[in-house]
DNA sequence: TTGAAAGCGCTAACAA
DNA sequence: TTGTTAGCGCTTTCAA
């Protein structure tokens, strides 16, 4: 293992100061002979300039964090993947941390970003705005992807916004702009609305009435739309929530369809719920799509081997990634513009007409 | 967005040399009464150390690197979050980069590793020894997963070599010892050959004796475990390749398929390949398992959703991908020895009697 | 166009 | 036990 070359060394060697080494690596200007001596020299000392150096004298680490619940979640492994490619492309690091989809894990991976001064940051968040809040001030560039920060249970709890928020969710056709947020911060997620409502349109179409809605964490929004979509009088059993987890969700699937064998359609809020609905289907003897049609947001690879096939939501998991990588690396000067991309859903064989 | 406090600021608060902080904060000697008022100061201070000096300072950067083909592969993301909760239980970063199976990309990403100084790599490698060597002569500490870099082809044309590695492979009984390598580098792999061996007995066992293998990048030594278990005279025409994309995995699938209707049994080397069989399958009207049996190698959620659900030979990922961060981690002084984790044949539906 | 020099925040060698 | 000091490799004034 031998010693790197330091710009000191190429300094020398090319008889030239450090100042002009930097100078001509980073594109400033420099007379056309001595840019080409630099540049030999660099290249037969096989220089490559450390980050190291660069980062402590500019107080910031190049690159951005990237923070996810969890990687087997196919959907955020899209999503990864499609930062990766936005960064690789750009040649910087990513620092990757996996929540779990606990706010105080966010946290902790959040002070760890902070420790190593990445101040450009994509999160799946898990914590709620309020939690979120910190790393904000600590004058990070933040990228929400795939869903927003809850808005803490104390104003949850308050009529006053959650009147709000249902007006935005009632008013317009036009996809849904992010709703009102304290957090000032841009994001990138698929138009949810929309693509519950084609859901909902479609198995409505299809017969169904009671229909379902399994949801896990972030996926309030998407629950929102049910309901919007469903419209008066919501029946609220229908609806229920896991918590994260592969068996709280089989045990959500499960219990639902027990507590509720009138329903005729499941829409699952994402693709580990879906997998969840479909795993307790099975388990309770219900065919599908002959005893329950099943929507699933998300589309992976799997859903295809399903029999039946899985009829999906597909959001583009790898696109929003790119975008949110682009978002969060030309963020220089005014502050990006949120992005909501289309779903599309693709029909297959899990739905089927009321029986 | 105020300004972080330094060293030298909690230095001057708490009337002390920054040298004492640096002591007091990385639990070098100090006396009881001086410590405490560093700590305290600290924590009045809101300070929190800045990586980037002390990384500087000792010319390398912490964490780790993690280099993985694809997380879309599910099996990859499990090593991944194995890697994530180590890391995090260390509290060290972990900076990732995914080379689509590409040695080019692969190199890429080293480069800018190094550029960063990071000096501890994970990885999933695609690229062959040759194409290691730079990594390591630049002194990073590699621990390979899942796999290990190919012999470069001139060596795997010559006969002495093969002859060499068919050796290792047919002797003994005992877990597999990684083959020998010119790379001296710790991994942590599954213990493929008794899990092929295992799968293919169990074929045979039920009555097949035609059986198929289809790999993807980095699956020689199934490939090459396959050939020992189903024993001479081996057909070679059974033993196809993808390239890493799900699309040529397919055709590998179908063609396979298609060109030796007279196979009764697969085994495919990763679940991506295992997701192209069932796809491939079900395209050319063949039934699993009355007119094909399966076995795929890793155990990913999805296995148990398909009809049948999928006799699978299942790897722990999470614990490679854990145990890898260990090792490179606890690499101080000496060299840490490989390790081999057991598979386990799990048995559900997708392998039947030969008709 | 160029070079000298001043740090960025930290650790470690050395002195006291 | 403590403080002083010299850098780590780089960018960026500031002069020349």
């Amino acid at each position: 293992m031998e010693k790197r070359a330091t710009i000191k060394d190429v300094a020398e060697a090319a008889g030239v100061g450090v100042a002009t080494v930097s100078r001509v690596l980073s594109g400033g200007s420099a007379s056309p002979q001595t840019r080409e001596r630099v540049l030999a020299v660099a290249a037969q000392l096989d220089y490559r300039p450390s980050a190291l150096g660069r980062n402590l004298r500019q107080r910031r680490t190049g690159g951005m964090g990237l923070l996810v619940p969890d990687l087997t979640d196919t959907f955020h492994a899209q999503l990864a993947e499609g930062v990766l490619a936005c960064a690789r492309s750009a040649g910087e690091p990513v620092v990757l941390g996996s929540t779990a989809g606990d706010p105080e894990q966010e946290s902790e991976l959040i002070g760890m970003l902070l420790e190593q001064s990445v101040d450009r940051l994509i999160a799946v968040p898990s914590g709620d705005e309020e939690s979120w809040a910190p790393a904000l001030r600590a004058g990070m560039t933040v990228v929400f992807a795939d869903r927003l920060p809850a808005v803490p249970s104390a104003d949850d709890d308050d009529p006053a916004v959650r009147a709000v928020n249902d007006l935005m969710l009632l008013d317009g056709a036009a996809p849904a702009p992010a709703r009102p947020r304290s957090l000032d911060v841009p994001s990138v997620t698929a138009d949810d609305r929309s693509g519950i409502r084609t859901a909902v349109r479609y198995l409505r179409g299809l017969g169904h009435r009671r229909i379902a809605f399994i949801g896990g964490p972030g996926h309030d929004r998407r629950a929102a739309a049910f309901r919007e979509a469903v419209g008066e009088p919501v029946d609220e059993e229908l609806i229920v929530f896991g918590t994260g987890s592969r068996d709280s969700a089989y045990a959500a699937a499960s219990g639902l369809f027990q507590s509720r064998p009138d329903l005729s359609a499941v829409v699952a809020g994402g693709n580990v719920l879906g997998e969840a609905a479909v795993l307790a289907a099975r388990e309770l003897d219900l065919r599908v799509p002959r005893d329950v049609s099943l929507i699933m947001y998300d589309d992976v690879p799997w859903a295809e081997l399903c029999s039946p096939p899985l009829t999906v939501v597909a959001q583009p998991g790898r696109d929003m990634g790119y975008r949110a990588a682009e978002l969060v690396l030309r963020s220089g000067g005014r502050r990006p513009r949120s992005v909501v991309l289309p779903t599309q859903l693709i029909v297959r064989g899990s739905c089927g007409p009321r029986h």
